[in-house]
DNA sequence: GGGTACACTCTGGTATACCACCCTGGTACA
DNA sequence: TGTACCAGGGTGGTATACCAGAGTGTACCC
């Protein structure tokens, strides 16, 4: 890969070519590879380096860089602790949420169920939940989800591949604007946990059905001991 | 300040100048300033105020750092941020902790009501709370409440102060353990709820009360428009 | 006396040179 | 033939010099 110096901060474009699989989850990076081939000196891509160590997206492995693996057990957790997170969001924006709000929230939840390409839908469906989250007017809860949206999108559209799968997760958007506007917590909360399900095991069917055909492309998909 | 290059990495060094309130909260940080102050370089520097930077410690405003400002609105919206955590911990840790686990929790809670002095009591209570949340098994479950720990620490002081709330605080840690241990999943969540809530009133309140005191001694504390 | 312009100093941002450590490969010796 | 040692290249870690922009203070001119 020689992404050739065109937009963007040397941050951007490193975090640009992690999330878009051309630099391989587990692979090494060099400072003064990155050097080269990101047009800037170690200073800068030191600072996006350990930002994106922050984001979980490269990891210092015993005094060298790597893109951070892709690894199941840290799906699963993440999962689970994104259904923290939004039970968390949905209880707080039925008390919280204003119409104004909540009209541009369905809008969003209706232009997801619009586009067709894969990419199109990914952005959609990071659009929505962290649009989601900001209604519970809670900053922290907002970074948090937003930092797990982006540490499993190199995963996630392994998930909405298919058109029955973008228009089910589209209609159960849409199913939880409503139940937020009816200012019903319960069925929010069911529907919130419920979609979080769906999509985790959709994910994990995936990763597990293909492991092996995804290995073959050079994207290797480890399980770790720890963190289950 | 002077700390002269006593022990530790620069960023260990300027992290304890901040927590212990040695460098005030709003105060601007210049990297040269650090540099002697801190004696290293500013390229080491630089990668400490970056790494505080994401544990919420300091803040970039406008090309100039900053040790980030104590926020009444931000306290409010970190205690409703870890609740959300914590309900998510004991109901996992409810399924999934051992014996060894919970025996060796509530030794930490035990040791808790032990201590006298403020700095240990919060160690004692920063170390309840974090391995409790271990009990959960999920990692990031763990980070985001260490997280919140580190962030509220330059104020926790206020809020056990007085022998009483410590013995109180104290005594809510051993009925978590308790509960968690008969696998009480409902009890372990109510009494998180309310330890959570009565740590946020007497905090707040003590921050209400001495706000024009501790401004005296120059500890300003905000109250930030936006994050509510 | 007031206003404007210029220069100086301070900021973070960047490029780069030097350091110590580690790992690897090759060579020489037993 | 096997083993041990040494040298070289590559790593991140650090110090430092240079850059551009911003803010400020002063001096000069009107």
């Amino acid at each position: 890969m020689t992404t050739s110096p065109e937009t963007g901060s040397p941050y951007e474009r490193l975090r640009a070519a992690i999330l878009s699989l051309d630099l391989l989850p587990g692979e090494r990076l060099s400072e003064r590879g990155l050097e080269s081939m990101l047009g800037a000196s170690r200073t800068p891509i030191r600072a996006a380096l350990m930002r994106l160590e922050n984001e979980g997206l490269t990891r210092r492995d015993d005094r060298t860089w790597r893109v951070t693996p892709i690894d199941l057990s840290e799906i699963r957790a993440l999962m689970e602790y994104r259904e923290a997170l939004e039970t968390a969001v949905v209880a707080l924006a039925v008390d919280r949420a204003d119409d104004a709000e909540l009209e541009s929230l369905g809008a969003i939840a209706r232009a997801g169920s619009e586009h067709d390409d894969a990419d199109a839908v990914l952005r959609d469906g990071s659009d929505f939940h962290v649009a989601l989250a900001r209604l519970s007017r809670n900053p922290f809860l907002v970074d948090a989800i937003a930092g797990t949206l982006v540490r499993l999108s190199r995963t996630r559209w392994l998930e909405v591949r298919s058109a029955a799968s973008r228009a089910h997760a589209a209609a159960e958007h849409r199913e939880i604007v409503a139940a937020v506007a009816a200012r019903d917590a319960e069925r929010a909360h069911e529907l919130v946990v419920a979609h979080g399900r769906g999509t985790r095991d959709r994910l994990l069917a995936s990763l597990s059905e293909e492991r092996l055909r995804l290995r073959g492309r050079g994207l290797s998909i480890v399980e770790s001991a720890t963190a289950g």
